[in-house]
DNA sequence: GTAATTTGACCAGG
DNA sequence: CCTGGTCAAATTAC
């Protein structure tokens, strides 16, 4: 790695700075009448596409204590991140003795880590195609739930096999709220797949049949995450904000790491210098942007929900308090955040080409 | 042809 | 025994 910064946390760098640029341009927009409602539109989807990744790439690393711990992260107060950064060396000792142990799945499962997201679909713009989290899925299962309307599907990482990959998600459509998916993510990706060679993306309308996955909204709402810790930058509000859809995945360049897809017209680095950090990413254009305007506060401390997405975190034993908030205006995210130490997979593709440069 | 999905069977945990 | 989660053969898609 040069200058002793990895790849990734050269980009974790530049995809936060970004989020602060976009935002200050926004903050801009605001107070410029003359700029139109996409304009604004489609710089909360870039900031949010910037926040996200940058989330992603840290939740790749995993808790703090590694040699590849990024420096942003003790930066980031009140990040979930960094909130696990500090696993009790019991646990996180247990942990991995736990996983080098288990070669059977449940077990293996059990000390996966676990996150839940919940996903609104907006059928009116005809869906927001928030296709894949930016994975590479693959169904094993679908089952019906006692006391749910509609099946739970069960998808793993296309790289289980080749790269021991065991992360695993499942994606619950909620009873009162078709439009509402709850995805149960679980277990780290290790898989160190670049999967730009994966094909585009399916079509919105065989994304809806497949109940959405529209995880990446997910990242979206860790997104919220770092954003409130940049609160100072961003004061934004539009009017409504309904729930509403930031879709669009981000992607990631040729160089993509992990097992990210690449999907072709998602990616949403933007014009800002940071290209240079990055090494100069090419900037396709951000496909089009829900129409709905968006309100978004960053209040200290607090992550908001945003588009009515909503996640939390816990760790295996933990249960999962589902709250809903397919709501609004609401600022307050509720995160329940005890994201188990153990999640460092032993696995974990350190030495993956790409992954450290 | 390969790869992904479907779907009933199987299994473990409670 | 019931349920949720996974497996794997059959089927479908590419």
């Amino acid at each position: 790695m040069e200058n002793g910064w990895s790849w990734e946390q050269k980009t974790v760098i530049s995809e936060l700075i970004q989020g602060m640029e976009l935002a200050k341009q926004l903050r801009v927009q605001f107070s410029d009448t003359s700029s139109s409602p996409e304009t604004t539109d489609m710089l909360l989807q870039r900031i949010l596409n910037s926040y996200e990744k940058a989330l992603l790439i840290l939740r790749w690393s995993g808790p703090v204590g590694q040699s590849h711990t990024m420096g942003v992260t003790g930066g980031v107060p009140g990040s979930p991140i960094s909130v696990n950064g500090s696993p009790g060396s019991d646990e996180f000792e247990k942990g991995l003795k736990d996983q080098q142990e288990l070669n059977d799945a449940s077990k293996k499962r059990k000390i996966l880590p676990r996150w839940t997201d919940q996903v609104r679909v907006n059928s009116g713009t005809g869906l927001e195609g928030p296709h894949d989290d930016g994975y590479s899925w693959r169904k094993y299962g679908q089952k019906d739930i006692l006391g749910a309307k509609y099946p739970r599907s069960y998808y793993r990482c296309t790289f289980r096999i080749t790269q021991n990959c065991w992360a695993t998600k499942q994606v619950q459509r909620s009873d009162e709220d078709p439009n509402l998916f709850e995805i149960t993510y679980r277990g780290r990706h290790t898989c160190s797949h670049a999967t730009n060679l994966v094909p585009a993306p399916s079509s919105p309308e065989k994304q809806e049949q497949k109940h959405n996955n529209n995880n990446n909204d997910n990242q979206q709402k860790q997104s919220l995450d770092i954003l409130s810790t940049i609160r100072n930058n961003l004061r934004v509000a539009t009017e409504n904000l309904d729930n509403r859809e930031m879709a669009h995945p981000f992607s990631f360049p040729s160089t993509s790491f992990g097992c990210m897809k690449s999907e072709n017209s998602h990616f949403s680095l933007s014009e800002l210098d940071n290209s240079t950090l990055l090494g100069g990413f090419p900037q396709p254009f951000l496909s089009q942007a829900s129409p709905e305007s968006n309100y978004f506060t960053a209040s200290p401390f607090q992550v908001s929900n945003f588009g009515g997405v909503h996640m939390q975190f816990s760790n295996s034993e933990s249960e999962i308090i589902s709250a809903h908030t397919s709501t609004t205006n609401s600022p307050i995210l509720d995160i329940d955040f005890s994201l188990d130490p153990v999640e460092i997979d032993p696995n974990f593709p350190f030495d993956t080409p790409g992954f450290f440069s």
